[in-house]
DNA sequence: TTGAAAGCGCTACCAG
DNA sequence: CTGGTAGCGCTTTCAA
């Protein structure tokens, strides 16, 4: 492995001179730069990262911060997405992601799993997902890193965050049943009270189903999952059976949701139209193909590794909130035939 | 932060005499070595692994390579729980993981995008996925890097690798559908051929089937896709209607296969008898539930990062190819009924 | 058992 | 425009 010493020496220079060739800086003459790249070209020579760091204190590394369960969350497994975006976004700028997975101890901890993290080791901090508590975050930036939340916020404090538009998307998919399919009872699904993404998307149903002058119908259960879709769809039908749709707070209760209305002799759509939210993989595959809210997840990534480019770089210092556009995802389940599917 | 120097200075010894301490090396008195490592637990010491990496050329950190698509490949997300089990292996021991996804351009390049690399940004590389070619792997690996492989293996060159126990894993689901459900004509609906796990799972198949005097059905489609699963298993039905159970190459397959027979009038399990392969999140709630052959995805983890440290820390040199072995998860869909789920 | 010092490869400052 | 050099924080010889 070649270094800059060698360089210098093979060209008759400084190894300074070649150091600022190398990075592009100013100072040298344009004939002697041409020399060092060529001979950097032939020599395939590559900076040693540890020595650079050791003097300019950064890592071109960025620690990926995500809840151990999370990570790979069976029913919908969404941050390797963010993580993929993440690390495309960084990569052309020649930085890496490292991951770190916290399991409930850790999170419990503090950033005692983090200390490590202080000295050298990343120069910027991702934490994704709502299960990291507040207190975490606090402790973990007060680590003196860059820090930026995905699919999570602070009230008070002000972050950087990048986060799906849950209440635009809920709203909408709540007027394309009245709108397009004229159901005038429609009831909300929802998940646990108290996580935002799921009082986001719950405010987003109640946004449209006000406006339009309609009767909320709401149904919360305590997960997201399968299980408590299936919960949810006969609560509902029970106590109200005037109800012809369902938004759900997300794919996996919708899919629940649709089993069980068919349990009950209730067809998905004729009976009971249902639109979920995430567009999971296997939301096309559901039966009847599941319409849903698309959340850009591996745009969302990349989006996060571009901010963070730029806080790094010091080319932005405002904290800024970040809302990334969902998109609505029509198939079969809300009572269109389609016909209208999405491009991939 | 604190250094070396710094609590040298506060203890009034060197700083050679504070390094030997820290890194319980030999030649410090063990009163010294006491007092060293309590001002470093009081003054939190981390120490600086820019610094450390430039002396010692070694940077804890491995290099996790794969496919760009097959990282969040949408129908069976498979590497991330590899990643998440790599991860957790190694940072008992302090080491980091560094996600590094490729694309078909890269991947075809060779070992460019590696090169960044071969200057002390990583100790080791694990490449995961089949569709890493022989040459890439031989040329990263010429880098210099400590290497092992995850589902993935070369024939000629010696790696260490980790990979599922695909043919037993195949053949005792086979024998399955012939002891315990008495099938005759059980048909293997196979992904394309060359593909390692594809024929592996076939030998499997054709080892039971032998093994029972039987004679083998084989239907190869070029995907291994809910899509490919459904092509196959009409080619089977019409082809040869005696047929009375599947055996798949995967989930998604095993998922098609039962749709598109259910679409020509046979009903799973009773006209037709399914089991798949991997386990992935869908299969419990795929109606019926698939009886398939989960293959520990995170444990492949854990144990590539086990593995690792191992050779990197020179207690092992012998490349080994290590087979993991796969559980048979009995659901519904090959006949039982049920009761013997099995346990997360 | 301990200390002094060289040096890993690089950036950045100061002279010229 | 260029060169010399200090020094980042650490590990590791070599002496004492």
């Amino acid at each position: 492995m070649s270094t800059l010493r060698e360089m210098a020496e093979r060209l008759g220079v400084s190894i300074a001179t070649v150091s600022r060739a190398m990075n592009d800086k100013p100072g040298v003459g344009s004939e002697t730069r041409q020399r060092v790249l060529a001979l950097a070209q032939e020599l395939q020579y590559q900076p040693n990262l540890a020595a650079r760091s050791l003097v300019t204190s950064r890592t071109n590394t960025i620690l990926f911060i995500v809840h151990q369960r999370q990570f790979t969350e069976a029913e919908d497994p969404f941050y390797p997405f963010i993580m993929l975006g993440l690390e495309e976004a960084l990569k052309v700028d020649g930085f890496h992601v490292m991951l770190l997975t916290l399991n409930d101890a850790q999170l419990a901890a503090g950033p005692t799993a983090l200390r490590a993290f202080q000295e050298k080791r990343a120069d910027a901090l991702v934490l994704a997902g709502p299960d990291i508590s507040s207190k975490f975050i606090l402790s973990a930036s007060a680590l003196g890193l860059t820090t930026l939340l995905v699919d999570n916020q602070l009230q008070l404090s002000s972050f950087t965050s990048v986060q799906p538009q849950n209440e635009e998307g809920s709203q909408s998919s709540t007027n394309h049943l009245i709108e397009v399919h004229q159901h005038r009872h429609i009831a909300l699904l929802r998940g646990p009270g108290g996580w935002a993404s799921s009082d986001e998307r719950a405010a987003g149903y109640l946004a449209a189903m006000g406006g339009a002058n309609l009767d909320p119908i709401l149904v919360e259960v305590d997960d997201t999952t399968i299980e408590s879709g299936k919960d949810a769809a006969k609560q509902a039908l029970e106590h109200h059976p005037q109800v012809t749709a369902f938004v759900t707070a997300n794919d996996a209760m919708a899919i629940g949701a649709m089993r069980a209305a068919r349990g009950m002799g209730r067809r998905t759509p004729e009976d009971i139209a249902v639109i979920g939210f995430d567009d999971i993989s296997w939301a096309s595959y559901a039966d009847p193909p599941l319409t849903t809210v698309r959340i850009p997840t591996i745009e969302m990534g990349r989006l996060a590794g571009r901010l963070l480019l730029e806080l790094l770089n010091g080319a932005v210092s405002v904290k800024s909130r970040v809302r990334v556009a969902t998109q609505p995802i029509i198939r079969q389940s809300c009572g269109c035939n389609g016909h209208i599917e999405e491009k991939k």
